[in-house]
This record gives structure tokens, sequence and C-alpha cells, in this order.
DNA sequence: CTGAAAGCGCTAACAG
DNA sequence: CTGTTAGCGCTTTCAG
């Protein structure tokens, strides 16, 4: 970056041959005599060359970028990008989102570009961004259900896919969840321990996801016998986990069992739960959601539903990258099964 | 991204006007008559033409663009990139860095591109991405003091800005906290109130800051007649401050004050202090570290050192732009002041 | 199997 | 104030 970068016309000096000739040894074109390889790959070596990418974007017309938008509802007021940035990235299940997809971008030299979207002016920022061909692609995380960036890149042509299947129907790929099935798993397990005074904390409803577990969880409860169970709504942190386990307590002293929509939440129902005295699992037993890293670490150890989110994630790059490649052209989804993970607290 | 976009030429037609002459309207370069002006803007609107970037990196040989690199110790071994993501995005600290360098990129429509650089091959790809030009700068928030990363980017010759002092002098600017102050004002707000059995659970202390933060309340602890304080160490999270306070508590079990090096520990530290029936703050202060969002939110509210972590970040990120744009040569550095915040538990 | 030549879409002198 | 003219560095036909 501070003298003169090589080009390829030095390289192919270099090692008198043409310019065409370096290009296809640099990308792996075949057809090219293996001892001429040699001599410009040594020229590479020796000059220190690296292919510009704008020069080849221009010409391929692609970036080997993505771009990872989060995205939340139309009603956040400009100026709370901040507020909003540090609330996403505060839930664990962001950064495996980012791992996952890292783990499928960095093998093939392609990265993620960060972009939010919480706002109208923010996702037409986005918009324009993608028309300029800042990405090849996006992949698009929401944070509320009724997101309407999914629709706005539909409407752009832009390649993009979604974590979650978004509430109105979206001409786009999508990676989620079997939520139900896997709140069905919690409630079964719950059950076959011999709870009898459930409660459930729930996630923010405006999330799809929360809606899902709840609905999954009612269902199987109310299979089984137990037509209604308590309520408590929080919004996926610990402290909210806190706050409604200490509701559904004083309303119901005598519960027996919980079902927290994620881990958080559940750490947070632990914590209460063993302040106010009950022992966990003894008295009251906690099931989580997600399996993420605090599951296994806190104390006592969460039983809880896994969500694969890092392969998910992988997935969602991969789906895009087909789509960007024009190997997969009709949106398709891809559901993953949750798998209940047994510990201390249930 | 679906039909041939507009170029520059075809606007230039529609408007019948040169494509130098839109190019100029375009980036707002003065000298062209108003009247020109307004028939180019509505001959872009007609056919929704959107600058393709690519060509224009070709020729102004900027991006745009900002690697946001995350960088590690030389120690992760590959394969690793999953969990070290994983752990770096569970730490609050990083979002607020995100929404810091954010609040700068955006307005000027400029986007951080995310990397890693956990591991010797992972180093080189950052390396040899931004040589290839994939990005203008570097930002760089590593997780040990001893990160390799700084050294090899300056080698380079990238321009590049850090969070927080690199432990080795690298000629690269920076912005940094003065931690030790932010400790030394922990430490008397400790003893002001009237502790005298103090105990401090550190960071790792791979991490400069965490260093610091001890260094400096050791000091103020010893010109205070406190020549020794109980250590524990801890990771940064939630579980290592509750592990650190138990087993501080076990052999201090007269503990009036606790430094924690930052929230989430002290929060941890909090809950096992009442676990274990000492009430916060009238049996035991606690005073935490960074003012995260978790500072104000949890019970009790955290007294806590404010550390400006979003104005670091976008101080951080109009430097790099500045050693961008050329405006600034020379490595400077940028010193933040902590500050005491007293809410609940001291 | 290799080279010559034609752009990709844009900016930036340089004339006029 | 506007148009003409060169490229930026690379890939990719098309000849040979």
């Amino acid at each position: 970056m501070s003298r003169q970068a090589p080009t390829l016309e030095d390289v192919a000096r270099e090692a008198g041959v043409s310019r065409a000739t370096v290009s296809r040894v640099i990308n792996g074109v075949r057809n090219v005599d293996p001892g001429i390889q040699e001599v410009v790959r040594q020229a590479v070596e020796r000059t220190g060359y690296a292919p510009n990418r704008a020069a080849r974007s221009l010409v391929t017309r692609r970036t080997q970028t993505v771009a990872l938008i989060v995205s939340g509802a139309g009603d956040t007021s400009e100026g709370e990008q901040s507020a909003f940035t540090a609330r996403v990235f505060a839930d664990p299940f962001f950064g495996r989102v980012v791992a996952g997809v890292v783990g499928y971008l960095r093998p093939r030299s392609m990265h993620p570009l960060l972009m939010f979207a919480e706002s109208p002016e923010a996702r037409q920022q986005v918009l324009s961004d993608l028309r300029q061909g800042s990405a090849d692609g996006a992949l698009v995380v929401s944070t509320h259900a009724d997101d309407p960036m999914p629709a706005l890149l539909a409407d752009a042509g832009v390649p993009a896919v979604l974590f979650a299947r978004p509430s109105r129907p979206v001409p786009l790929s999508y990676v989620d969840l079997a939520h139900r099935d896997g709140a069905r798993q919690a409630a079964e397990h719950l059950l076959k321990r011999g709870c009898r005074r459930i409660v459930t904390v729930t996630g923010p409803l405006g999330v799809g996801a929360s809606q899902d577990r709840l609905a999954g969880f009612r269902d199987t409860m109310a299979r089984s016998g137990h037509p209604y169970v308590p309520v408590a709504e929080g919004g996926f942190t610990l402290d909210s986990g806190m706050a409604a386990m200490s509701g559904l307590l004083a309303e119901h002293p005598d519960v027996d069992g919980v079902f927290a929509a994620n881990d958080l939440m559940a750490q947070g129902a632990c914590q209460v739960l063993r302040e106010r005295g009950r022992r966990v699992p003894d008295d009251v037993a906690v099931v989580g959601f997600d399996d993420s890293s605090v599951a296994a670490t806190c104390r006592p150890a969460l039983t809880t539903v896994r969500q694969p989110v890092e392969e998910m994630a992988s997935t969602m790059a991969a789906l895009l990258d087909e789509h960007i490649q024009g190997l997969r052209t009709d949106p398709t989804s891809v559901i993953f099964d949750p798998e209940l993970v047994v510990r201390e607290s249930a």
C-alpha cells in the first residue's frame, strides 16, 4: 500500500509472457504449459504481486463480498443505531450466526460486509449500496417478524437469503428451525420428569421464533391435559428472564417446571428461583432454548433445546452462494431439527 | 441486479450531455450549470442509475470500505474460528465497538468488512486480502496484548488504527483508555465508602487493559496503606466472575469491597455474594468497569467505571479515515478518560 | 497452448 | 462551464 503495487503487466514482463497467460495461471485456468506455469509463479513471487480486486470485480461483476444485514422493524428512529447495534450484539445468538457465516465464506476468500437496517433511511442506504454492487448478495438476520427488508431486497432483485421464515411470504430462500418441535420436546421432557405446575417465559412476541416456540409448547401441554399455561413475556435477555420469573413466581408460588424461550432467560429464571429458595432442578425444573455457550457453563448447567445456529448460518451462506452463482434460481428453504440436550437444570 | 444496470453513458445520453458532466453532478463537483445539474438529476432518476462501485474504485483507488479485524493471539489453532468468533461476540464490549465504528462510517457511506485473525493462516489471509485492496485500511481490536497483527499491518504499509495500545511499540495510531486512572477511581470510591477488606477480580492477565486496571488498583490501595490486595483472575465473563468471587470469598469471608475488572464479572460477583447471604452493597460493595449495558439494568444496578467505548471506536474510525485520506501521516494516540458512575452496588 | 486486443464503468486531466 | 480523451488493472474472446 506504500509504493506502487505491481500489476499483471509487471509480472508478465518479469516472466516473459503475456498478461493473459499470467491471468490464466493465477485463476487456475487449465491449458497452460506446466513449465510456463512455474515461471509465472516465480515471477509472481518475486514481484510480490497481488491481483487488484476492483479491476477484477469490474470485469467479473463479482465482489467476493456478501452483505450481512442486521435488520430491525420499521419503527426504530434514526440515531438509535448505536443502541440497536449494541442490543443485537448483546445476544450470543448473533455471534454464532457470524461464526457460521464466516465459516462458509472464509475458505472461499469471501467476506461479510456489515450493514444495519434499523430505520427506513438505513434500509434505503442498504438498498442503494447493494445496487451499486458493494456486495454480491445479502444475508438477512431480522430482529422482528414484520421486517420490511426482505421484501425490499426481493423487489430490487438482490440475491438474498434469510435467517428465519418471513412473516409474509417473500420470494427468497431461508433457513429456519422447527421451533414448535423444539418446544414440544421441552414440554415432553418437563412432563416426563413429573412436573405438573409448569409456566413459560416467552421471547418477545414480535419475533416469529418466540411465537412458534410458545405455540409448540402450548399445543403439547394442551394435548397432555394442561390447557392453561401461565405465560410471561421476556426480551431474550438475562434481566428480562429474571423479571418474568419473578412475576410468575409471585402468582404461582407452587411452580415446579419452567420453559424459557432462550438460555439467557432460563439462566435468569434459575437465579431468581434460587434467590427465592427454590432448588433447581429439585424443586423446579428449568429448560432453556438455543444451547448457546452459557448453557453449558452456567450453574446449574442448562437442559436446553439445541438450535444449530452455526450450521444454519453456514447453510444460509451456502444457499446465497448458489443463488449468486446462478446454480439455484428458485427460492428454497432448509429447516433444521432441534434436539433436546439434557444437563442439570431439568 | 436483474437486467443490465444503466451506466453513466446511458444517463449522459438521456440527459443529452457528456459522461464527464454526469460524473461531475453525481460527485457534487462544482462548476456545473444549475440548469444542467437539474436535467442530469432527472435523467438519473428516470434511468434508476447507480454508480458502479468497482469501476469507481478502480480509478479512485478507494473502496469506501474498512476492515474491522478481530484479532487473537498466535496460538489459536485453525478450526477454532467458530469458538473464537462466538467468544468475541459474547462480550458486550464488541457490540459497542461495532456501534461506534458504524456510527462514524455510515454517514460517510462506508462499511466495515468483518475479518478474523485468530491464527497464523488467518492473519496471512487478512494481509493478502488487504493488499488486494479489499479495504482502504484496517481497524484492529485485539483480544491479547501480544497480538502480532498490528506489526504485520504496519510492515505491510496498510493504514491501520488500533483499539488499545499494543504491548510492543508499533508505528500505528491507536485509541485507548486511561485504565489505571479508572482503577484508581474505583479504589478511592471503595475506600471512601469505608471498605477495608477489599479484593479484586481481574480480567485475563494476557490483556493489557486487565494488567493496567490491576496495576492502577493496587497502586492506589498501596498508597492508602493497603499493601496487599487478594486477587483472582477472571476471563471477563459472568461465569468466571462468579468462580473468582467464590474463591475469594472462601479465603476471605470478611470481605467488604470488590473491584471487578468488567461489569459482567461484577455482576457475577454480586450474584455469588447474594447467594452466600451477603447484601450488596450493605455488607459488600461492588464496583465494576466499562459501564456496559448490563450495568444499568442488573440488580443491584452496578456502580462502575465508565469506558466510552462507542466514542473511542468512532474516534478510531475517524483517525483511520484521516490516515487513508493522507491528512495524517504520523501515528498518534488518543487516550480517553474513564469516569466513575455511582449506582447501587457501591 | 499462447498472445493481441477489446472492453468492464468510471474519473480526471486537458482543451476548448 | 462542458466535452474529449486517456487510462485504472483485469478477464476474455478470438486468432494464430
